[in-house]
DNA sequence: TAGTGGTCTAGACCACCCG
DNA sequence: GGGTGGTCTAGACCACTAG
């Protein structure tokens, strides 16, 4: 059972003013009620309150001026494809106005190359579970991804292992392990053969590539990726706000 | 006068901490003081403590576990990287080890194409000040950077601004603007013959580009800007916590 | 002057982890 | 059980912006 009458009120305060923001209840532009107000019109303390509108402002969906009011942001659709899922390709999809789907190209069992060793802390040698999977929007392929874990992890034969889940699934429903920390590079390269016949490019044109290692909360290396990302199908963009 | 005396509690013990983090007085991996003997350390409630620690947790630079402790993070250094930043050269260059210097290349005053006005929001034609300047690591040109500013923003002619300085040094001493936002989207794109030479690159080398426009409070476009970045004499990475 | 957000406190209670 | 972080309150005072 889920106890959703225990979620924090804070996270449930968070869920419905995003979910106004979304709905346009509260216009781009628009000042919003006070901190006062809202703490009334839900019947919790202020403090409360600010610590939602500080989030929703550092992601860059209000702005805050001292002495004057919140008022919500001209950049709110910007805002939703924030910077901070750059790794979470579902999210940047969908809050890119696509479905999002994942299809699994091809899965295998393999030795570490000694760089893969490395960013998984491990001998070279051990077995790797690597998968190949593409993301679609709208059915239209857009990003490439390769991701690595070590066979270690898992208790089940890579056979049994669903492919197609998101990553963060795949580590929970199969290694029992939470994401706690991702640590994200990106480069520019140009697609090779691989790259361009699955995004449907021509070989050599630029794209981005992302490489990202998965830590869980004791800095045990859970996976590392490469995911090749095209950007002129799908918008890549941080919203920064300041005080 | 810069009364450093009033700098909130908060901001103080943040730069506080971030300075031991910096320094290894609390080494990576290791656990921190628990809230309550912060709080009786600098004698301020717990709850300033809190904010800047949920503040750091947010940067990726400690990792909190609840009925544990308050640990740092073992990626610090990537983390004093971190992509609240990526619009912000001279932070990064520092960040990554290197001592940064700008150099005005070129400077013109012309009309804005038809994209140009769009995007900051005035009729084509409008004139515009364009600056081209160079981003060095350690004498190392690491960011070509192109930037387009309403003329009528200045008081001064274009000969009378300082090229070098920094983009948020600049509005502000010469437009009597602050910096509230900041979008940028994120390419890859091939060099061409401009960025190459400047950047010491072959021509046709995959470059990250990033276009950035910046806004003022009051959602006034103050410029934007596009930057050609040679991501493999810096690094562009992201750390991303969760909880 | 009135209303807003910004800072800070003191203290309560809860949920979690460990020895 | 004892210590830790997580949540939340009530209320004080300050700093800023507007009409």
């Amino acid at each position: 059972m889920t106890p959703l009458q225990t979620k924090p009120l804070a996270e449930r305060l968070e869920d419905i003013l995003r979910q106004r923001l979304r709905e346009g209840f509260y216009a781009p532009g628009s000042r919003m009620p006070s901190e006062s107000d809202l703490a009334e019109e839900f019947g919790i303390s202020r403090a409360t309150v600010r610590t939602v509108l500080a989030k929703l402002a550092a992601r860059g969906l209000v702005l805050r001026r001292h002495g004057e009011g919140t008022y919500v942001s001209a950049h709110v659709q910007e805002a939703l494809t924030h910077f901070g899922n750059v790794w979470d390709f579902n999210v940047l999809i969908e809050s890119s106005g696509f479905t999002p789907a994942i299809r699994l190209l091809a899965r295998e069992s393999r030795p570490a190359t000694e760089t893969e060793a490395r960013a998984l802390a491990l001998e070279p040698g051990t077995t790797l579970f690597s998968f190949w999977r593409l993301f679609y929007a709208d059915d239209r392929p857009v990003i490439l991804a390769n991701n690595l874990c070590p066979a270690a992890l898992f208790r089940q034969p890579l056979e049994a292992v669903d492919g197609a889940l998101h990553i963060r699934e795949l580590l929970r429903r199969y290694c029992q392990r939470e994401i706690a920390f991702a640590v994200t590079d990106i480069h520019a390269v140009q697609a090779d053969a691989l790259a361009a016949s699955h995004l449907g490019k021509p070989v050599g044109m630029p794209l981005l590539a992302l490489d990202i290692a998965f830590y869980s909360q004791h800095n045990e290396p859970l996976a590392i990726g490469r995911s090749y990302f095209d950007d002129t199908s799908l918008r890549l963009s941080l919203v920064q706000a300041w005080r």
